[in-house]
Order: structure tokens, then sequence, then C-alpha cells
DNA sequence: AAGTATCC
DNA sequence: ACAT
């Protein structure tokens, strides 16, 4: 019997290798949660979450906003990238420094020095709130990974293979974890388990993900 | 199919 | 499996 739930084993910061072209940088948020959540409230006064639609017709349990030059949206025609908040009609708000920097760096220790996103979603789950197995493939090139910062309460990563169908497997991620893929990972299916209901000193009762892309 | 429902 |  094997574990089949990589998870940290230190409250420290460390560097995991997961698979080829995956890194999970365990704590490496932790000493920005301040500005981090700071900001988080900072972009959502000017966009809020909001629950998207998907093409077809379902509503996603996960609340989704943008920042940076462009934002991921989906409605009734599909997913796409635009610079405008369709709730607003706006520019999506700027990309924090906080963010900015933190990707970089996450980026640079996992192996993809020079990482400039042009866009973040940010993810709020709730309990209850969930995302099923999908492929991050609406950007432009796959030449760069993606990078994902969890924030709050913890939850199950399933990170499949190039497959929908290849059995995913589960990591924990928990508060100031970064998980970054890209190369031969780049387009493998991931998602997370429904979130439990708990109290994070930081979030209260919410998991925040920031998941980093350059999309154009 | 970034969604839900149903069956084995 | 299924629909938009």
């Amino acid at each position: 019997m094997t574990p089949d739930l990589f998870s940290g084993l230190s409250d420290q910061p460390t560097v995991e290798a997961f698979d080829e072209g995956v890194v999970v940088l365990r704590r490496q948020a932790v000493k920005h949660q301040q500005a981090l959540m700071r900001d988080i409230e900072k972009v959502t006064r000017q966009a809020p979450f909001r629950h998207m639609k998907t093409p077809g017709g379902h509503q996603m349990s996960a609340a989704m906003t943008c920042c940076g030059p462009l934002g991921w949206v989906t409605d009734e025609t599909g997913y796409r990238y635009q610079p405008q908040d369709p709730l607003s009609g706006l520019l999506w708000p700027a990309m924090p420094e906080s963010f900015l920097s933190l990707a970089r760096t996450a980026a640079q220790e996992a192996g993809f020095p020079g990482f400039d996103p042009d866009a973040c979603l940010i993810n709020r789950y709730q309990p209850g709130a969930k995302m099923g197995l999908h492929q991050d493939k609406d950007e432009k090139d796959f030449a760069w990974p993606i990078v994902s910062v969890s924030l709050g309460l913890p939850i199950v990563f399933q990170f499949g293979g190039l497959k929908r169908s290849d059995r995913p497997a589960r990591i924990l991620l928990e508060h100031g974890d970064v998980v970054v893929w890209g190369g031969p990972a780049r387009l493998r299916y991931h998602g997370v388990l429904t979130l439990k209901a708990g109290e994070h000193p930081v979030t209260g009762s919410a998991r925040y993900n920031l998941t980093f892309r350059k999309a154009g």
C-alpha cells in the first residue's frame, strides 16, 4: 500500500519535485500573506468575486475575479482571455506588485526563469466549492508555466495526466503552498476536491487561489 | 465539460 | 453518459 496523498511534512518552506515539470514550493507565500491578502481585497473592490457560467450553462462553485492586462472569463459563448471585466466593462485591475514578485520568484525557483505573467485569476473557495479536472489551454502558447498559490484553508489538489482518463494524483495544498507546472506538464489535467468547512487565522472560512499565466 | 447526473 |  503506497500513500496516495502527497503532502508537506514541515511548516518550513521547502521545494519538492513532484514529477517532470512539476514543483511544489511548500509555505512559500506565508511570509507575504499580509500583503497578498491586502491586495486581494484591493483588487476585489474594483472587480468583485462572481460566479461565472460555463458554456454548458452551469455556474462555477468557485467565485472568481482577475487582475493584470488579461483576465480569464467564461460565459455561454465559451472560454477566453480579455482585457475588460465583463461585469464593469472596465479594464481588469492592475496586477499588484506583491503578486508579480511572488509569481516570478516561484517560477524561477521551480526552474522557469523569466516568467512574466500577464494574467492572474483569483479564485475564492467557500465550503462546498470545487473545481473539476481541466486543462489550462486558453493561453496563446504553452512555453510558460502555470504558477498556483494557495492561501487559507487546505484542499486536495488533483493532478492528472495529459488525458482526462489518467488517474490523478492527490496533493494536499495548504496555506502558502505554491505549485508550478510547465514544460511537459504544462497541459496536464488538474482540479480540486470539495473544500471542507474550517477556520483559518488569515482567511477565515475560505481558501483563495492565485493562478498566474502568460496568456497573450 | 473549468458543469451535473447516473449507473455499476 | 450528457448539452450549450
